[in-house]
DNA sequence: CGCCTGTTTGACGACAGTCAAATTAGGTGG
DNA sequence: CCACCTAATTTGACTGTCGTCAAACAGGCG
């Protein structure tokens, strides 16, 4: 199997050490595998991509992080995933030290953890017991729910195909062939854009994505 | 597809609702999907898989709890996912709302929370872009270091086949011929019972097992 | 306008799934 | 203690979905 990144690799860790916001653009990585876990962050804006790289290329992305969600905090002193920004993204940094002092912070914390796991629960099966076009059509639904409820028939989708590949554990071919079925089954309609994608018909996108 | 819950369904949720630990033996339901989630549980001894099933049957086991984390803190006031024990299992119930009274326990659940979101991320990675051999030898790697550091030779597993294919995303079939491939391969040894299984040489198994 | 990168499509192969049968364990009762 | 019975596991033969390799296409930016 020969698999993942496909893309070019992010540049160095941008450097986001000062405790508050930090704004970076799209495509800067926050942090790298193997670095030093003493900060965590929060997304305030903007979306970022945790994911991890296999010594012979294959990449997995294990976690989209949306606003409201934390990133970073790894219980060793060195993180053991990459996490990179998908899009512009404001960013507020915490010392890990700060979780033992901070009630306010542990709450806010306990409750994104939370979400976390529960996505991911979601995510894991989606993995696990999906098939391709199953993943896909969970993942649309899921960031249609994320773009916040406006009616939108149309989603943006805020990553590359292989981005898309290497969250689903599929390849960038298998991701294009899907779609194009999925169009073609007019379960989906193309957007204006190849980053946006348009749903005719949720409640087909629901069935197509096989909801438990 | 046509995957999972090859064994049969678990009993009725078993009425775990007092505080304080309760002690269930092998395969008894701690909760099911759809089930009131106003408690959470403490593994305090012995193992428990928390799990979804698909309509069609499919079933992911999405983790694997073993003593000293928590599983059924959901979000919404239902559970999502179903959850019985592997094994004999003490487990400790709480109510949700004892998490904002106590700081205690908030900071252990907190500890909790981190640590399975690694787990679920490691386990992420294997789903998404490990073969069935790598998956399986990142299996057993991970129930030979949670078993505790006796050298040993041999690992119990906790689960049967079908639990591990389910846990796995495989099917028992190829759960089974990967573990035959792989004790002929002499990077296992057959344990004296199916329920075991031994470890000639940890660094093989390591390799094998594809640590990134 | 043309390159460069990302995307789409095609042909083919392989890993894992499906269906089915054989074998082995574990548990029970004689 | 042994024979039997049932469920779990193992193995086999074959299929299908998705991965691999490769080429064509399209969109964005200088």
């Amino acid at each position: 199997m020969q698999l993942g990144l496909q893309t070019a690799v992010a540049d160095r860790p941008s450097y986001v050490a000062a405790s508050g916001a930090v704004k970076l653009d799209k495509h800067r990585s926050v942090f790298l595998a193997g670095g030093e876990a003493d900060r965590f962050f929060e997304v305030e804006s903007g979306a970022v991509m945790v994911y991890q790289l296999l010594d012979d290329g294959r990449r997995q992305v294990v976690e989209i992080v949306f606003p409201g969600s934390i990133c970073g905090l790894a219980k060793g002193d060195e993180h053991e995933f990459c996490c990179e920004t998908l899009m512009p993204t404001v960013l507020r940094s915490h010392k890990r030290t700060a979780l033992a002092q901070s009630d306010v912070l542990r709450t806010r914390v306990v409750d994104s953890l939370q979400q976390q796991l529960a996505t991911l629960h979601d995510h894991t099966v989606s993995l696990g017991r999906k098939t391709a076009e199953e993943r896909i059509c969970t993942l649309i639904l899921r960031l249609q729910e994320q773009a916040g409820e406006d009616d939108d028939v149309a989603v943006a989708l805020p990553m590359s195909r292989t981005e898309i590949a290497d969250y689903l554990g599929l390849t960038l071919e298998t991701v294009c062939r899907t779609i194009t079925q999925l169009v073609r089954r007019k379960v989906l309609t193309p957007g204006s854009t190849r980053s946006e994608i348009g749903i005719p018909n949720i409640e087909r996108l629901r069935t197509a994505a096989c909801a438990a």
